[in-house]
DNA sequence: TGTACATCAGTGAACGCGCGTTCACTGATGTAC
DNA sequence: TGTACATCAGTGAACGCGCGTTCACTGATGTAC
């Protein structure tokens, strides 16, 4: 339980971190498919067998990579709701941080980004573990239109008819407190992001949008308004939900 | 130039369609990393070295299975749009019908989908055959947008001043004829509409979204209303452009 | 503090496998006369 | 219609490569007394 380790256990955490970023690195080189064990083993100078002693095969390798990019793009969104709300930012700022934020860290880590968010790796299914991690940027969102709701109200578009049982299990399940309206909103919102951020990640931006940065602001501004968010000082939609008063 | 050939010509369009077929399986089977001319002449039982006669390389195979991807979806949406056109459909009864067309075949085939729309396949680069193909939906999409230009007026938001110059080059490019105000919605509904298909093709719903015909459909609608379009007899929003009577 | 033993990291060889591609070849189909 | 030659599909062996994983081993670090 002390921080102060023997040489052993410090070592196996540097040589673990060593095997990760070795991996991450081919990651960016050849992608998922082609992560070798053998081409880590040799970049890091050691004998293939050796990585076994820290991995016991090469799909707990891709777990430990999946479950770290999870956590980095999840740190990084939730940071920058953190400091949004530092500053007491609108809701539609908070969103446009948090979103941006994500965005800025795909277009950091394009490998890991396909790694999570791209098509699944063939032959390989995720297990449990990742399933916390996978919701952490999922939870910002869904943090950034609580905190609308709690302060100025959230204004969705009104529900279609055939969507409200699946729009209160969804708020039951991942938002308590939110009003059904915002659930479908909310979910198309998420999903819609990520086709922003992989179109630009994969490539099919190319030859046809240029200016990325404002085109990504306005096309994620125009979600978070359908979401019911609020601009600052610029309230576009009248007749603002607002929750019971306690 | 006679539709009467002799038993080798036939034969080779045979083979080279067989041959594509049965890489279509083992793209379903193991993806497109794994995909290997070997297995492929072991399941057709050729030597492996026969491939050769058709395919110069397995970069070259894999290239036929995109353009067939993208000619096959491409396909599938024009023949909604035509369908929709047909029956004299409301622009948003066009833009519903293309857009489920295009998820109904990415359900249908999520492996020749993952291999177009997902992460890129690592060390493969699309050569310059593919972009034909690859810009029919986009195509489809942009002509239920000038219809309805034409017919009833579309009535995008307002354009933010930084995106004009953008707005301008990109109608001037890849839709004449339509108000600089549309770009910038048409191309993240396109986007967007790949994010709600890959989330769906990708698995991110499991557990999540239950009624996806519904969710789509939504979601979808308001892509659809976001551009500007008009539902049947619901004009959700006033003041509709048109365009100058000639 | 010193010794005896247990634990663990790392080695190097090996197993069995599949891959893309090349090459000299055989035999069938097509063509010119 | 028949013959001689050219074209082409398909074969099977081979090259050279990389992979994940196992195993008996060596030697260093840690632990109990």
């Amino acid at each position: 339980m002390s921080t102060v380790r023997g040489a052993r256990e410090r070592a196996r955490i540097e040589i673990t971190a060593a095997i990760k970023d070795e991996a991450k690195k081919q990651l960016a080189a050849e992608g998922a498919a082609k992560l070798s064990l053998r081409a880590v083993a040799r970049e890091l100078g050691m004998a293939s067998s050796a990585l076994y002693r820290y991995f016991p095969s090469r799909d707990e390798l891709l777990t430990a990579l999946i479950v770290d990019a999870y956590d980095s793009v999840g740190a990084s969104a939730e940071a920058a709701h953190r400091a949004a709300r530092a500053e007491d930012a609108s809701p539609l700022a908070r969103w446009l941080a948090v979103t941006r934020a994500v965005r800025d860290w795909a277009l950091a880590h394009p490998h890991e980004y396909a790694l999570i968010y791209g098509s699944p790796v063939p032959g390989y299914s995720a297990p449990q573990t990742t399933i916390g991690p996978a919701s952490r940027v999922a939870h910002v969102l869904i943090a950034v239109a609580a905190d609308a709701y709690r302060t100025e109200g959230l204004t969705p578009p009104p529900l279609a008819g055939d969507l409200r049982a699946e729009a209160e299990r969804l708020v039951a399940d991942f938002a308590p407190g939110l009003p059904a309206e915002s659930a479908a909103p909310l979910v198309a919102a998420w999903s819609q992001l990520f086709g922003l951020i992989s179109s630009e990640v994969f490539g099919q931006f190319h030859r046809v949008v240029e200016n990325r940065e404002v085109f990504f602001r306005e096309a994620v501004t125009a979600l978070g308004l359908a979401v019911g968010l609020r601009g600052a000082g610029a309230a576009r939609r009248s007749g603002g939900k607002r929750p019971p008063t306690p």
